[in-house]
Parts: structure tokens; sequence; C-alpha cells
DNA sequence: CTTGCTGCAAAAGTTTTGCACACGT
DNA sequence: ACGTGTGCAAAACTTTTGCAGCAAG
């Protein structure tokens, strides 16, 4: 890839083999547009959105137009490899969840900063209340606000 | 209100209250609109949308715009009163939160169908989570995905 | 060849904004 | 009175869709 993302070749390859058999499966196609885009996806190292892709394509030489990679992202998404992430409520942004452990979020609203981590006790937690309830986890989303002890103390 | 949802008036009064005092504290005022936003919010037993505010409004006969509406939602996030809480990535839902356990969500993927619940673990390990990046958390957004035992093995 | 894919532009859907007038404080 | 609020309609933005030509299996 063009910029100075971890365009991990190594992950590439099984990724490029999954996702088309996830395409044949369902009668889809693998282009040339859906491999640049899958590309571009995995030189991602976090959270991105539509735009961010067709910037990243176009200045890579790309011509892929938006309506392509909404489409695509979809079947990215059905064939979990990447998952659907809800920072703000406008806009989607997606992450990469294929080979990774799952990324959840801490968002200080005092500076707008996005921490990433991951915490095995919330995957137990997870999978505990998913049965109670009958059901399976297969995937969640944790987000969580916080201020800066100065702050948390004002008002 | 006009309809069968628990418009709670023992919560009703506190609350306006609490969001007066939240306006003037900003040198915003408390109008007719406000109140009467705020009234059909607590009416709302679960998750809401914009939308769906206005229709009860007008079915009850107020004529408040959705422009005022958006507005007002502003504040009431603002004042701690509701949270948007999200689902899907295309609208924003809210919920109230002042006086009650964050709700939480599980989606039944087969079914689509949205089970609340409520877990304190969670909110421990939330805490302990803020708190290890230095930070104290004030509220979160926990959705887990998951399928029934069926479905799981499939594939 | 058959069926799905792409790009474009238009459409759809939610949220925001500019403006003139109305209303709390 | 002053400074906000409101409704309306238009704008802004993200995402979806219809269509004609193109390409993969």
């Amino acid at each position: 890839m063009a910029d100075g993302q971890s365009s991990d070749n190594a992950i590439l390859e099984p990724l490029c083999a999954i996702f088309r058999r996830f395409l044949k499966k369902r009668g889809l196609k693998f282009t040339a547009e859906r491999a640049t885009i899958l590309d571009t996806v995995l030189s991602k190292d976090g959270v991105f959105e539509v735009d961010e892709l067709l910037f990243e394509m176009h200045q890579a030489g790309y011509r892929v137009s938006k309506a392509t990679i909404y489409r695509t992202i979809k079947h990215l998404v059905e064939a979990g490899i990447i998952q659907e992430v809800l920072l703000d409520s406008r806009q989607a942004h997606y992450q990469l969840i294929y080979g990774r452990k799952p990324m959840d979020h801490l968002v200080c609203v005092d500076s707008d900063e996005i921490i990433e981590f991951h915490d095995d006790a919330l995957i137990e937690i997870r999978d505990r209340i998913a049965k109670q309830h009958g059901l399976t986890a297969v995937g969640h989303r944790f987000l969580i606000y916080g201020v800066n002890g100065k702050s948390a103390a004002k008002e």
C-alpha cells in the first residue's frame, strides 16, 4: 500500500481467500474493485469510515466509486471480516475484526480522545449475559465515556 | 399524556425542575415546546427516535417542529436526562437515563429481537477500565449481538 | 452467455441551519 | 428590551438505488 500503515501481507492472502470463498458461496463475484477495497481496509489500523477509504484509494491511484465501497462493505461485514463500530451516530465507522481481538473504545469527552482497549473479563460477562438469555454471543460493541479527574469534580 | 405509556408524573416534576435549572445556568429558556418535549420523552419507556416523538406529540395535539425537537434533544443529552443509544447507525436513538439504571441491549441477530438488561459487574469493569486510563467513567453503551443455539452451529 | 458488478447521477433519509418573527426573563 | 426560541424551507451529509454498459464465472 502507498501509506505508512502496516499493510500486513501475511494477513492479506488468507483474508482474500476467505472473502473469495464467502462470495462464491453466495454466487457473488470477486472483482478488482473488491480486491482493492479489501486491501485498503487491511491497511487501516483502527477505526475508519467510507470517505477515508475513498481518499486513500484515490491517493494510491485506484479509482473506485463510493457506491461500490458501500456495496462491498456490506459484504465484508457479512463475511465477518469487518465490523460496524458506532462512535457517533451520524456516520458509520468500521474496523477489521478478522484475526484480531475485539477492540472496544474509551472516549474522553473532554478531549475527544479515543483509547482502544481489550478486556477479557468483558468477554466473559458478555458471554454470560447472552447465555442467560438463551443466546450465544457472536460479537459486541462497548463504548465507555469518561472525563478526566478535574472535570469530573467541577459543576 | 394521551397514550397508554407510564407517563410517570412522579418523575416529571423533578425532571422539569432539573431541566429548568440546567437551562437557567446556561442562560437558556424554558419554553412550552421544551416542556412538551420533555413530557413526551418521559412517556417513552424504552428506546425512541425523533420521528416517534414527533408523531406522538402530533397525536396528542401538540404542534412542535422537528427542528425544535432536534435542538431540544441536544440539551436533554447535555443535561444528563437522556442518552444517545446506538442500535443501527443510520438514525439516532435515545433513552431516558435520569433516575434509571443504565440499560444495555442484547440483540438477537436471527430475530432482530432486542432484550434490555442491566448488569452490575459490567459497571465495575467499566469503571475499572476508565480508571486504568486515568479517567472517570460517566456513561457507556454496550450492545451484545447473539444468535440462538441452532444458528450458532450451522455454516 | 448468464448473472452479477460498476460508475454515475439522482433519490432517499436524517440532521442542521438561515431567516423572520415570537416569546421568556 | 434583550437575547433566545420557533417554524419553515432549504441545505448539508451520508447512504441507497436505477440504469446502461462491462466483466467475472
